[in-house]
DNA sequence: GGGACTCATGTAATGTTATAACAGCCGCGG
DNA sequence: CCGCGGCTGTTATAACATTACATGAGTCCC
């Protein structure tokens, strides 16, 4: 159950800074930080683990605030959209983004033990992703990175 | 509707030598090259192209290979697992691979316009990747590492 | 040959993830 | 007041994937 990135934290923080980075830069944008969109954020930091969009549905569900499944995708395509949350392709499941602050090439560490999802600092990938490509003349726009394997913490474990 | 590499090519070659060569690894490794198994690797070198399962399956379908799901996912799970072929995550899709002759790191490079796929040397991207994950002792297994963008021949089109 | 085993296949049913399409609401500018 | 854009509510369905169980073909060992 262990979180982001691999440490322990003040999680009451992750929710409220998250939240807010998210508000500030709705505002700033004119986009519109509604209710739903707000309260599948607050979730997806809340549980601070990649979840499914029928989990989160679930929730909204019990929360009154929405039963279909296209409530929940539209939020959640707005708060990937905008960089506030990523899909894990290789998981089909979102996490909250973990460095709300502005344009980032996020790596994903994704543990095959105890699935928690670490967000690390894809520059030097890109970079090498960017020369790989330019080779080929392709340009790229977007671009996924998922690696699988074990966390630090499960690691330990494994230890033979 | 171009192919792998971004570039034409003798496309019988692609087919006859990709078999070739996944014949020769099972024969290798004691694997079984299955008549569904060989024809749906067949498949995807001809299309040369992303295919989804239910594609796949309508083919084998029309051949009297198969009917059912399982069939087609069997077939594309052992291709996978023995490097044979490749699920694009993103796509939900999977390729043949472009260079059957033992391991290697793909790095797929995905044109949003013609989607055409083209699988690249990931070699300097592993080691950026390596050296990302290193740094919070993550240990990586497998890692899936996708571009989207435009490729050469698209780029063309676009040019304003 | 017969029994036990492994691996591959056939098939029904179901589970999971995602989108299309349309109707209604609400705030805002004209 | 009206039209328009953006968000939400809801039904229905599409697209992707797996579980579970039955059958068959080959191999090994006795």
């Amino acid at each position: 159950m262990d979180p982001l990135g691999f440490s322990p934290h003040n999680h009451d923080h992750c929710i409220s800074d998250g939240v807010a980075a998210a508000d500030a830069q709705c505002r700033a944008k004119g986009l519109q930080l509604t209710p739903v969109r707000r309260r599948v954020l607050e979730i997806l930091l809340q549980e601070h683990r990649a979840m499914g969009a029928y989990d989160i549905l679930d929730h909204l569900r019990n929360e009154g605030l929405g039963s279909q499944p296209p409530v929940a995708y539209r939020a959640l395509d707005f708060l990937v959209k905008h960089g506030f949350a990523h899909k894990i392709e290789r998981l089909n499941a979102f996490v909250a983004c973990a460095h709300p602050e502005g344009d980032h090439a996020p790596v994903f560490l994704i543990c095959r033990d105890c699935n928690s999802v670490a967000e690390s600092d894809g520059r030097t990938v890109r970079k090498a992703m960017a020369d790989t490509a330019s080779q080929s003349g392709f340009a790229i726009d977007r671009s996924v990175v998922e690696a699988l394997g074990l966390c630090p913490n499960c690691r330990e474990g494994h230890a033979e």
